[in-house]
DNA sequence: TAGTCCCC
DNA sequence: GGCA
C-alpha cells in the first residue's frame, strides 16, 4: 500500500529504481530558478539545436552542452567533441552551481567521488521524446550518470541491460534528480513524448541536465 | 564497416 | 526488431 498514492511525494524522498540507480525527489528544486538562469546564459553562447542521427533522422529534442566536451551526433555517428560544431568555439565552461549539484547528488546516491566533466542540456517541447537507448559514448563506465529534471513533467522509462528487458515508468517533475551507475550504468532508458503544459518558472518546456564523466 | 539517443 |  502506497501511502502517497495520488498525492505529491514528500520532498527529499528517495526511490531505488534498480541496482545502482536512485531517484532523489525534489533534490534540485531549491536551485531550480538559478539553474534555469544559467541554462539561458549557456544557450546564448551555444544555441540549442536539433541534431541528426546516423540514420538521418532529426531528433525531436533540442540540445546544447557545457563542460570540457559536448555530446554531438550527425550522419557520421555519436561522439564527444571539444568544440561546438555549429560555432567552432569551445563549449561554455561547466558552471560551479552545475558541478556542485551533480557532485552532491551523486554522493547522496552512493557515488562519492563523482566529478563530471561534461553536461548535456536537453530541451523538450511538447511532443519531443527520447527513444529507448544506452549511454555508451563515454570513456568512463565506472562513473555514474546524474540527470536533473527542470520545468514540465515527463515520464522516464528505465529498462534493463537488453533492449527487450521490461521497463518501469517514473514520472519526473521539476527538481527531481536521477542517478544511475554501477550495475545499471549501461541500462536502457528513454523519455515519453512530452505533454503540453506551462511551468511557472520554465514556461512550456522541459529541460534536462545530464552530467557524465566522458573523457 | 558496424552500430543504431531514429523509426515502426 | 529493422532501418538508411
Amino acid at each position: 500500500m502506497d501511502l502517497f498514492d495520488g498525492l505529491e511525494p514528500p520532498q527529499g524522498g528517495r526511490e531505488q529504481m534498480a541496482p545502482g540507480a536512485v531517484l532523489l525527489r525534489g533534490r534540485a528544486s531549491g536551485c531550480g530558478a538559478a539553474l534555469l538562469d544559467v541554462i539561458a546564459g549557456i544557450a546564448a553562447e551555444a544555441p540549442f539545436r536539433r541534431m541528426v542521427t546516423p540514420g538521418g533522422f532529426t531528433m525531436s529534442v533540442a540540445m546544447t552542452n557545457c563542460g570540457a566536451a559536448g555530446w554531438v551526433t550527425d550522419r557520421r555517428g555519436y561522439r564527444y567533441a571539444a568544440q561546438d560544431p555549429q560555432t567552432g568555439r569551445p563549449w561554455p565552461a561547466m558552471p560551479d552551481v552545475f558541478a556542485r549539484l551533480a557532485q552532491e547528488a551523486a554522493a547522496e546516491a552512493g557515488y562519492p567521488g563523482f566529478r563530471p566533466d561534461v553536461c548535456l542540456i536537453n530541451r523538450y517541447e511538447p511532443g519531443a521524446k527520447m527513444a529507448l537507448h544506452q549511454d555508451k559514448d563515454e570513456r568512463d563506465f565506472a562513473s555514474p550518470i546524474v540527470s536533473v529534471s527542470l520545468g514540465l513533467p515527463a515520464v522516464f522509462r528505465f529498462g534493463g541491460a537488453r533492449r527487450a528487458d521490461p521497463v518501469v515508468k517514473y514520472p519526473l517533475r521539476h527538481g527531481d534528480v536521477v542517478v544511475w551507475g554501477g550495475e545499471s550504468r549501461l541500462w536502457f532508458h528513454g523519455i515519453d513524448a512530452l505533454k503540453p503544459g506551462a511551468h511557472p518558472l520554465a514556461g512550456p518546456v522541459r529541460f534536462n541536465l545530464t552530467f557524465r564523466k566522458a573523457l
